[in-house]
DNA sequence: GAGTTTCCTGAACGTGACCTGAGAGAGAAC
DNA sequence: GTTCTCTCTCAGGTCACGTTCAGGAAACTC
């Protein structure tokens, strides 16, 4: 997520947890967002009135009252703000799935950056009903479409685990950027990963094998001491 | 690090080691940095309302609290100051978790003042938005660019190992400019690193042979008993 | 030119980064 | 329950890189 795009829009992240609610505040920044933040419900429908958000970030649980009497109250009003939820894993149940009709979305903590921040687009494409905004990349004959979840080199579909899909996404939106494992590990994985970078390596050996078949330029490139890059290898 | 560029910033150094704090400090001045120190969180914290720094380096480990608390704290009063954190090599695979999310970026002690400084200038100008200042740095046909970490000479692609990059985007920092051994050492090699200067003439051999190849004029020239330049020959 | 110093570069070595196959464990699908 | 997929770890092997060293070339001094 280097690529700050052109109108991004406001958004409100309402998490109470400080750490959290920080890293997806810079998260979303970085990525080219107008982000303002909230740490209860009151606090939220106070700034939400303010800011006029385009979307909002929610954590289902927080301290004053809950996800669901925020929406309602902040839906009241008349502005149909759309909403991506966040939630604890082990709560996912029926209560989310019921408010994520419509154009919602929801993630699990622990998340990863890049899930997230594709969550938001996905949603904030469809509200504004934008068909203009593809949610296909694309780096010379490799392609990756998020909403369809597929990907195509040289026009054959490949298929992907979750995690090679996340990794591949984050290889393709920075192209020709070299990325260190670090980077790699904070924006793919779960923010409360602690494994060993070694788990990058296997990955990117999985997504060789897929990727950069025979009879084709390889396109994942290491850079020994300093990361990975996607790019076109140099001619000759 | 001797062309202080056009429009600096200020940075706020909090490093609880006296030794490399100034050694920071200093170097960052001489980079044309307008530099402010702090030994501690709560001074980091206190300066940092004071002197509203465009970017802080800080160390994760401090004696009062750690760089996660600081940086939140420092974020929450709205100011979105990014940050180059400095780590020990050791508790990287641990702590680093979460680091490079967003703008900023982090370097791992023992470190090269020349890699600090690139970490910071790349930090600065990605927080800025600034599309205008590339990345990449140019002397007449060769070219090193940071973010793909791709050196061309005359449009061909150099491989470069890590130690010849570093030496190389040193040398192009300081066009024009005879560099002795001792400031090479200093500069592209770690703070730490107690190894004899015949390192230095490797590695200028190493980039001659791929710099300055047949039918191209030699841009690396050695200044017998004083160091070596990056330049053109004059005619003739 | 002889002597001396400085520099160049090929060779060699040890270390560590990286790749990949194999397998354990968790969870989903059936 | 069984099977399957996926995630993650580990270990063995390979190779690039960093570093040192030494022989020889080049430059400077007298």
């Amino acid at each position: 997520m280097s690529t700050p795009t052109h109108p991004e829009a406001t958004l409100l992240v309402v998490e109470d947890e400080p750490n959290i609610r920080e890293l997806l505040a810079t998260s979303l920044r970085f990525a080219g967002f107008d982000v303002h933040t909230a740490g209860t419900g009151a606090d939220a429908l106070n700034t939400a009135t303010k800011v006029e958000p385009d979307l909002c970030v929610l954590d289902v649980m927080l301290p004053d009252m809950d996800g669901f009497t925020v929406t309602r109250k902040m839906r009241e009003s008349g502005r149909q703000v759309p909403i991506v939820f966040v939630t604890a894993r082990d709560s996912v149940d029926d209560k989310i799935k019921g408010l994520t009709v419509g154009g919602d979305d929801y993630v699990t903590k622990p998340f990863s950056l890049e899930e997230v921040v594709a969550r938001i687009r996905a949603v904030l494409r469809r509200s504004r009903g934008d068909a203009t905004s593809s949610a296909a990349l694309a780096f010379h004959d490799l392609e990756l479409d998020e909403d369809s979840h597929e990907v195509r080199r040289a026009g054959r579909v490949i298929e992907t685990s979750p995690t090679e899909f996340k990794l591949l996404r984050y290889l393709m939106l920075n192209p020709n950027r070299v990325l260190s494992k670090a980077q790699i590990l904070d924006h793919v994985w779960d923010y409360d990963f602690r494994g060993e970078s070694g788990i990058v390596e296997s990955y990117i050996s999985y997504l060789r094998r897929k990727v950069d078949v025979e009879g084709l330029p390889p396109l994942i490139h290491t850079k020994r001491g300093v990361g990975y890059v996607l790019r076109m290898p140099p001619e000759g």
